[in-house]
DNA sequence: TCTTGACCCGACCGATCGTTCGGTTACGCT
DNA sequence: AGCGTAACCGAACGATCGGTCGGGTCAAGA
């Protein structure tokens, strides 16, 4: 009923799976139509029985990577508990989300704000932002965190950090899952010996 | 003789700089001549009185970034000495130039490698980061940073945090020349208290 | 066997793309 | 005053853009 996987043709999901793979290498404004359906395999006009054009792929895309990023947020140890440790684990969940949803995060984070689309992609991302900057103010009031950096630089250094993953990760790369608690370590504890 | 700047003419540098911000604001491939001719206030075909054409303008501009970032590895406090003060002198000069031309360097880390000149960027930028990882492998090997963390891993989670400032600092905005300052502090010596 | 609907196609649409062209204006030089 | 040329313009080019259209194919249900 709900589905017999026909293998041989296309869902919006893995529709969309393709998609985001061609966006990220072109960028969105540089991939056509045209590319997407050679991409696809299936012609132009096919990828309109799917979707309604080409800013809903978009939409679906970066809703997608959104939902993955607020989820850290409401999880328990992200709720309760000392300051510090709620921001690490935000840092530490947040990377990890952003390796199992690479493609869908890397394109959130490559949005400009040209169309409706994207001034909502960003309007959204800077929510999060704004949440796990009071986070860090917490944890600077608690006396957790060292007083000198400003708690909203701090947050844009460290998410700068954990975003710039996206420019060189590729999935199946050694030392995969090390990166988030290398993230973490760098992050609160710093590079000098 | 060099040039009686007459103020309401167009040079290339003069046309550049407008150039770069709408390429910044709305993307390479999304900003059509047309868009660059309304922000200039001059027509669309009078930009090729002064260029060849668009690539020409992306790849004057990302060369000025290139140019600006590759200088700091030639500077003498970065040729000499102790590998850790070489590679705190490298990141807090890599922050001002960054700062300082803002807008090109900002063009710079958005390229993606569509065109020739796009590949030849990438290309340039690859060739920083391995003289900068080079300097953070001299210095985990002098026993001057924390060995837990790959070298080359490290310099891309740093260099990462450094870039990310393109994405939300604005010239005159307060605390300005902090910013390299935390900059440092965060990446040697981390968060924690 | 006939119908239905999911899935896909080639051909085509008006709009916009980067670029070119022929020609005009304005200013520095002699 | 007269000339050369830097700076600029409107109009148009072929190509490509995102999207539409009418219809074809095929498997499942009646």
């Amino acid at each position: 009923m709900a589905d017999t996987p026909n293998r041989t043709t296309y869902t919006v999901e893995s529709l969309l799976a393709v998609t985001v793979q061609v966006f990220n290498a072109r960028g969105y404004d540089g991939t056509s139509m045209e590319d997407l359906s050679r991409a696809a395999g299936i012609s132009k006009s096919s990828i309109y029985h799917h979707v309604r054009g080409k800013e809903e792929l978009l939409r679906l895309a970066v809703g997608r990577a959104l939902d993955g990023l607020f989820g850290t947020l409401d999880e328990p140890a992200a709720t309760s508990g000392r300051p510090v440790d709620r921001l690490e684990h935000v840092v530490r969940r947040t990377t990890e989300v952003l390796l199992t949803e690479l493609p869908y995060v890397t394109l959130l984070l490559r949005v400009r704000g040209n169309t409706g689309t994207e001034q909502w992609a960003l309007e959204r991302r800077r929510d999060f932002d704004h949440r796990v900057a009071e986070l860090v103010r917490e944890a600077v009031a608690a006396g957790e965190l060292r007083a000198q950096v400003e708690p909203r630089l701090a947050t844009r250094l460290l998410f700068g950090m954990i975003n710039s993953i996206v420019e060189w990760y590729r999935p199946g790369s050694p030392q995969a899952d090390g990166v988030a608690e290398a993230v973490v370590r760098l992050a609160f504890d710093g590079l000098r010996a």
